[in-house]
DNA sequence: TCTTATTGGGCTAGTGTTAGACCATTGACG
DNA sequence: CGTCAATGGTCTAACACTAGCCCAATAAGA
């Protein structure tokens, strides 16, 4: 731990790779983590909030569209429209096709990295005064989730744990935890969701949601680490 | 939490302004967190760490050259010194000026993320085997800034904070920490450090050591939370 | 005292990115 | 059946940034 290793933290890249890149890496996410249902928004619109100009962002959503992510239609009511293309069953051999692209120094910093930040906002939230309002949301998020099929399971996974880390208020902890889970979603898309695991995982996600209701901090970070060991032992098994 | 809201953690900007100022900004961090000691890396290699052309990496380097932070001397051994400014000691308003600089929602959501990223750490690096090594290492920077005075206490606590981050091996979480930590070095410097301070915040720092080294992530938990709890509440009491 | 490796200083050609304007298309609605 | 507002499609001039090259200065060491 010298002076230079030290630096390493701080003296990462300005800027990662440019921005066509970057801005195709950001729509793929939000298409696989399911936040947008039917269509990006306007152009213009979508370029303001992601600090690009429009030629660049329609640079990005050409590649998607020839990917064939997207529809793009012009005319009023136009846009660029989600094809729901829903890749068929993964192989076993995907994911361990996944694991050795991203490398697994990467997969166990991301896993980690998620480990922190969901039990670190499972927390925060716990000692959050919340809304009833707010309690409502994140009752709601669990029923969806549990309630799901196994099409849909991800997704709403996705919305449940990022709920937690929103209704901190919190942009910046909200945007690690999508992050976390960005780093990881390929690798879950590879592993088939068997109705069994789903039952497992409610039962978690009903303890996580009560110990934050009750406003206990140790038991939400206990129970978020429990949740998300079940996944990163399964992922790391294939570490060997 | 509708669909749209649900977008804005995953829809921020790309790129956070333009490459020269993200410069400035991360290069004035490594400064005033006592990251680099005496003179930054040679401008070729800086650039390359960074992923910026040596240009703009000049640009930014002259605009800290001017604000008296560095000094720039040329030929074998040259380089970018420190100047070793040590500002004046601060008054009251300048802490209101910077709380007010920066915005009362944009305090009250950097200071969630660090109660999360940091406490997340501290959990994660309780339940991580480690190595007699590393044990020393969290030992070193416990007794590094415990032994401090006041002109060199927070790049020691600083120091320490990033430690816990750093020793979990992940390069994601050790960044999560050092940009939390950045987002409230400002205001942090803008209160003066007073002894007693230092000496209750030592209780603390030995309280947190001691709950990573026994392997208990719920007493490292409470102990971050509630160390954090208190520089917390002191710049929240400016909001009002 | 001279050599030389290392460092900052400066230039240029080329590429990436932006802002803003204008055009083309579409479908709801009067 | 026309109108029109919202949307994607296209172009251009200006700016930001980069890669690569060579020059200038400096101090350690022969």
């Amino acid at each position: 731990m010298d002076e230079l290793s030290r630096l390493t933290a701080v003296l990462r890249p300005v800027r990662a790779g440019n921005a066509f890149e970057e801005t195709v890496e950001r729509l793929l996410q939000v298409i696989k983590l399911g936040l947008v249902s039917e269509k990006l928004p306007p152009e213009r619109e979508l370029a303001a909030q992601l600090g690009i100009s429009r030629v660049t962002l329609r640079e990005a959503i050409r590649e998607l569209q020839e990917a064939g992510y997207l529809e793009v239609r012009r005319g009023r009511y136009g846009g660029a429209f989600l094809t729901h293309n829903v890749p068929p069953q993964p192989h076993r051999d995907d994911l361990r096709r996944a694991v050795a692209d991203m490398g697994t120094d990467d997969l166990s910093d991301a896993l980690t990295f998620r480990m922190a930040v969901e039990c670190g906002a499972a927390q925060v939230l716990a000692t959050t005064p919340l809304t009833p309002e707010r309690r409502e949301t994140l009752r709601e998020r669990l029923r969806e989730v549990n309630s799901a099929g196994p099409e849909d399971y991800r997704r709403l996974d996705t919305a449940f744990h990022l709920a937690i880390a929103e209704l901190t208020g919190s942009a910046l902890l909200a945007g690690a935890c999508a992050d976390a889970r960005l780093r990881v979603t390929d690798l879950l898309n590879a592993i088939p969701v068997l109705q069994r695991n789903i039952e497992h995982a409610a039962l978690q996600h009903q303890a996580i949601v009560t110990a934050i209701l009750a406003g206990d901090p140790e038991a939400a970070r206990r129970a978020v680490a429990e949740h998300l060991e079940g996944t990163a032992a399964l992922l790391r098994g294939f570490l060997a």
